[in-house]
DNA sequence: GGGTAGAGTTTGGAAATCAAACCCTCGCCT
DNA sequence: AGGCGAGGGTTTGATTTCCAAACTCTACCC
């Protein structure tokens, strides 16, 4: 029997796996800011001494940031993002965004990001080729993995009465 | 006394407490594939079921999924997003391509979407009021959040421009 | 020498995680 | 009517992780 045990290969999980243990994507937003320092990060974020520790030579190691050396000789290090760790700030500010519209009124929000362009950054989320915004009832998803289909492992099978075999593309509840 | 305790205020931070514990984005991931049954998400995600039933309770109480009855006789509930949960996804394309983009080749996606404009779905967060991608030199964040800068508590005063230079700030205040 | 700043490491108790086992209701097969 | 199995969880007990506070170490500044 093969094991029933791995979950969904994905990326979104190995992307997780990376950056989405606590307080990791926080460490990330305080080096956007340009704090870069451990103690600051530690104020900052509230996060343990040792669990920040530990977070960040996870992000080192995984390439999103790197450790430099900003003074000689008292020794003094600072964090900063590398290229692969910019490129996760879309997806901070599409969770701020979330944030600010949901979990706030939207004139209580704690930060406002300013876009070059003049106005308050509003984060959305578009498709790169037709440029539209991306929204639920447009997509479907198309597992390449072997083994798996859209509602789980092919193996196992477990879709024969499900009550909307629909996945993505028509329902829309609300 | 002095309360160095809390952390910036921040709808980053918000949003991750109700969604960024471990599995609750997977479960997400789970629901957009219209699969919102308690067993299809053990086995998808590979959550220990007393983790995943404690994620699905947070997940409902914070109005982001539905506990819907799709059969009286036996009784069977599915989960299904909310409006606003529907509108994280356009985060997790995000985390997804960019795990697509750091973590594998691009060839080895597990998971392709389909955006009904055609083409293969890339994600890309562009700024709302100007539809330009959002890069990180564009962006200037201003805290609102009283007692609250860039760079840290104004209370506390950490020198507010970069490594190079301390600004000596040598009165304490306590 | 005393004090401060930065950057962690150590410590010991509290909380969360995990895998496996268990529980309960139905529906179906025989 | 007995047994099986699916679905949807809850319980259990051992392992990990977290957490806050204390501690370490270097180095500058007075």
């Amino acid at each position: 029997m093969s094991a029933t045990r791995d979950p969904r290969p994905c990326s979104i999980a190995d992307t997780l796996a990376l950056v989405g243990e606590k307080y990791s994507l926080l460490v990330l937003r305080e080096v956007y800011l340009g704090n870069g320092r451990f103690d600051q990060l530690v104020r900052n974020i509230g996060a343990p001494r040792d669990v920040l520790a530990a977070r960040l030579k996870r992000l080192v190691d995984g390439g999103i940031l790197t450790k430099a050396r900003y003074s000689e000789r008292p020794q003094r290090f600072e964090y900063r993002a590398t290229t692969a760790g910019l490129e996760l700030e879309g997806a901070l500010m599409t969770l701020m965004a979330w944030g600010d519209r949901h979990l706030r009124g939207d004139d209580d929000r704690p930060m406002v990001i300013e876009h070059n362009c003049g106005h308050e950054l509003l984060a959305l989320v578009t498709c790169s080729a037709c440029g539209r915004e991306v929204r639920h009832e447009d997509l479907t998803a198309h597992p390449q993995a072997p083994g798996w289909t859209r509602s789980g492992p092919a193996a196992v099978q477990a879709d024969a009465h499900g009550p909307s075999r629909a996945g993505h593309t028509a329902s829309g509840e609300g």
